[in-house]
DNA sequence: CTGTTAGCGCATTCAG
DNA sequence: CTGAATGCGCTAACAG
């Protein structure tokens, strides 16, 4: 195999038009300042000598490596991979580049990924948080060199990071309510880690809702699960073997809402019928099951969208994004068969 | 706010320890010929000081950024955030970072992506090509400078580059023959792209498998879609209209067929009874669908993990790996009720 | 509009 | 085992 030849600098344009270096660096930049016609021939003797600007120069000079860094729980959900998605649109369309790690839903493996974060120097970090996360110091060095962090879906409250998420408080309180509409009684939630504001939150917005209408709580009725296919089985098991069942089933999430759900179906319940059911992602097993699931329409492609714009804002200094502490996106409640008992 | 403080640099270690930069830096990399003493002493004062090493520099220095490209064509599929969860679990073990892109389907977007891939250095890539990618040119520089490029999943032969993938032709004609066993005799197919390989491969693996047990092929029993949703209940709809109906179809990827099935249980017929049906990817909502879907069990997350690996034994020079051009990795066919018409 | 000079922080000669 | 000197390629003063 050959050497790869030696790589072309702006010397090497420089010294073939006579001209200096810096004039090439700026002719290269666009620099207004540079003389159209000076700039057109930097262009096309780089063009013809092969010439990539060096980013690792650069980046020394500079200071800022135009990357941004990404930490996310899991890369392998429906949901968060439609973040990313949403991400990497906004940021492919900058100058900047995306460093993606995963915490696997470990607070550990979140620590060390932010510190790999850091030392990498990232000029920007966006995160949701994992699991069991429970304070946001591995996130205190990016504040002593003014790097942005920025909280979507999974976050925490924070005097200097900006968060993006939805009303899940709200959302839980609609889809909730609408059970309730349905002549449900006894409603039962199957819950995610109350460490994690999303979760909190639905259960806050369940719990509330059964009170606005004066419906009974008890414990049997809260189901903390992992919210994975098996975790939406074991709650059905344990439905299963309640004396008295419920007669409608709010999960936190769709996967576990639809485990649930054929699981208890299986076992011969019919849906909406003996039990109604109600998930949280509008994940696209939600419109493929049968009866077809109720659920809240989030948007994680837009949610990426938006954090990405907001931490690009901060990056550029835009005053007025960098107002923006928090910011709640929209949602939607889509009503399907699996909670329609009238009409 | 205030400014960040500067930053720590080896030489101010140097300087508080009256040693020289250059012993720190070998300290810092665990240098073999540094005093054991030494070295300790210059980790703590590095930690002591808030050191952090200066990725720019070092880049420069060495000409190698320790970055990994990947360029897929979306990140929000279920498969492919799979198969990145796979390459970002080998990496992050690793001492490089991942670049992540996607090409959106569309050749054009895949060229600007590699272009910027090779601007930004990256020291290898892994790419997934895009529906109508049609030739291989822009990666001719990586070649030039001997950068590493390893195609997976959907992948173009070519001298240069090493594929990963798996057997779509034997596991399109596995699923096909099994549909013949369970005596359907007229088979649709819903292919892909008849640029990309795997969607070549399924095709002409599920054509073979007609000739070998004598069965007809027409026209009519090829339907070229997109693989969406949308695309199986077009393909739906075609088959509704169809004099004489297919009693079978072989779907490329699980999430037209789910759409194509259930349009047309929708539309009154039974499955697998009036029509069998079987798809390719063992997406999660091929096993929540009713009746279940037949399936190709294609372990994205191994992928990733095999494809990273490999490209990690590329740059580092591993003389097994670097002999390896081809990867085939296992699949296996996954029956369930959509075409269990016996038994 | 263009050039001169200098230095970002590190790793690698080469010399002890 | 340690150090002095050098340059990776670029950009930002500053000066014209």
């Amino acid at each position: 195999m050959s050497e790869p030849r030696k790589e072309v600098t702006i010397y090497d344009i420089a010294e073939k038009l006579n001209i200096s270096a810096t004039t090439v660096s700026r002719g290269l930049q666009d620099h207004p300042k540079i003389n159209d016609k000076t700039k057109k021939k930097i262009l096309a003797v780089a063009a013809e000598m092969g010439y990539r600007s060096n980013p690792f120069a650069s980046s020394l000079r500079t200071k800022r490596g135009n990357i941004i860094g990404v930490i996310v729980p899991r890369l392998n959900s429906y949901f968060m991979s439609d973040v990313i998605a949403g991400i990497e649109k906004v940021i492919n369309e900058s100058n900047y580049n995306l460093f993606i790690s995963q915490s696997l839903e470990s607070m550990k493996k979140e620590i060390s990924n932010a510190r790999a974060m850091f030392n990498n120097r990232v000029d920007g970090l966006l995160v949701s948080l994992a699991y069991n996360t429970d304070n946001l110091d591995h996130f205190e060095p990016f504040i002593t060199k003014n790097i942005p962090v920025i909280f979507f879906d999974r976050v925490q409250e924070h005097l200097q990071f900006p968060n993006i998420f939805i009303d899940n408080y709200k959302a839980a309180y609609q889809l909730t309510s609408h059970l309730i509409e349905q002549s449900c009684k006894r409603i039962l939630h199957i819950g995610g880690s109350q460490l994690r504001n999303v979760y909190i939150e639905r259960y806050n917005g369940y719990k509330r809702a059964l009170e606005d209408h004066n419906l009974p709580f008890d414990d049997e009725l809260l189901i903390i699960s992992d919210l994975t296919t098996q975790g939406g089985q074991d709650a059905g098991s344990t439905i299963l073997n309640m004396e008295i069942k419920p007669d409608a089933v709010f999960a936190a999430n769709d996967i576990s809402a639809v485990g649930c759900m054929q699981f208890l179906m299986d076992a011969g319940m019919r849906v909406p019928e003996d039990i109604a059911f109600a998930g949280f992602n509008n994940d696209p097993m939600s419109s493929v099951v049968r009866p077809q699931l109720t659920t809240i329409d989030y948007k994680g492609f837009e949610m990426g969208e938006v954090a990405a714009k907001l931490l690009l804002g901060h990056l550029t200094d835009n005053a007025d994004l960098k107002q923006t502490h928090s910011l709640i996106l929209r949602s939607e409640m889509i009503v399907r068969d699996s909670s329609k008992r009238k009409g």
